[in-house]
DNA sequence: CGAGCAAAGCTACTGCCATTAGCTTTAAAG
DNA sequence: CTTTAAAGCTAATGGCAGTAGCTTTGCTCG
């Protein structure tokens, strides 16, 4: 292996992730990574190129995690349960680590394959789980685009707490998950 | 009034949003504000408590300013057309000013009397609008967030470029607003 | 007109953080 | 047992937020 073998760039990303959930992104600092690693701050220079390099490197391993969410709710569904099992993922993993919202909603720069390509595997799985529903290509892509625009949102606005009011969330998510399915329904019968 | 009347609070802001705005929220400091108002850094705590309670300012400017936004959108229209109306104003506030999405995205702190009142009066746009399809209370707010939650969603992701496909944006909006008018119909029909 | 007072600004300083440069240690490989 | 490259360290720089305390200025009131 190599000297000391202490850290890694995944230890390393596993401590950043930590301190994000516990706190907020703009909370992160490689100050408080370097003291939870037991390590000066410019030692982590050695895993990571910097802390833009490590927001990226969270990002990437966010995405990741929500393509795998999405895959496994999906596997085994179809049509209007297998929309609703994405929708309920979704959700679930951004009421579990709040504070990864914006890894979600960023753009992934051209430049950038890796991330690029996990975007893209997100979107493979809701272009996958649309096929039944019969949508051409161009149709398929504003499909794709009102899911994930209606349930980033709503997930969203709930993990950083934008409902205030004490209605039922889960009751108003059941609401969403209704006009989407019947939506995408209609707009499959008549486009 | 006052001495070198040079600056006031609301002058420190219409410089912060400008950062913002050509920039990002992140990069706004108070350096460059003082620098854009030919002034030393420490002489803006004469203005704004702190570049938190700057950041907090600025949020509320932004929440008034989609208020009115959907205020003026939704005079003189009624139903389907009012819905529509206030999803453009909502997509087209965005995009001009891409930047300032997580202003309202964020939740209002309950101690915050004046943001969580101008939050509020979004809130009540929306609901003046939804009259009409008969909603009881609780069915008023479900439809609210589902509203709120599709549009924000979708603006907020295509204002940080979360589209990456050449595909018509403006098409995939006119989809999402008909799914949300239909979805809502229903719901007033049959809940 | 001439104090005087309060607001607005300034300089000097502290502390936190990212990042760079260059040195030291250590574990693995021969 | 020696070599070597990775991993870590200390020292230093520069940017920024925020605080303390001084100075200026322009309005207000005798």
């Amino acid at each position: 292996m190599s000297p000391r073998a202490g850290l890694t760039t995944e230890a390393v990303v596993d401590l950043a992730l930590k301190i994000v959930d516990e706190s907020s992104t703009e909370a992160l600092t490689l100050a408080k990574v370097a003291e939870r690693a037991g390590v000066a701050a410019p030692s982590l220079y050695k895993h990571v190129k910097s802390l833009a390099d490590l927001r990226r490197l969270i990002d990437l391993r966010v995405v990741q995690e929500m393509a795998d969410a999405l895959r496994t709710a999906a596997t085994g569904r179809e049509g209007a349960a297998a929309i609703s099992a994405l929708a309920d993922a979704y959700r679930a993993y951004l009421l579990r680590h709040p504070h990864r919202t914006n890894a979600l909603a960023t753009a992934p720069d051209e430049s950038d394959a890796e991330l690029s390509r996990a975007t893209h595997a997100v979107a493979e799985v809701v272009f996958a789980v649309l096929r039944p529903f019969g949508f051409d290509h161009v149709q398929a892509v504003h499909a794709t685009r009102c899911i994930r625009a209606a349930v980033h949102g709503f997930a969203g606005l709930e993990a950083s707490g934008g409902f205030g009011r004490p209605e039922d969330v889960g009751q108003s998510f059941e609401v969403l998950k209704t006009m989407l399915v019947q939506g995408l329904t209609n707009y499959a019968e008549k486009p």
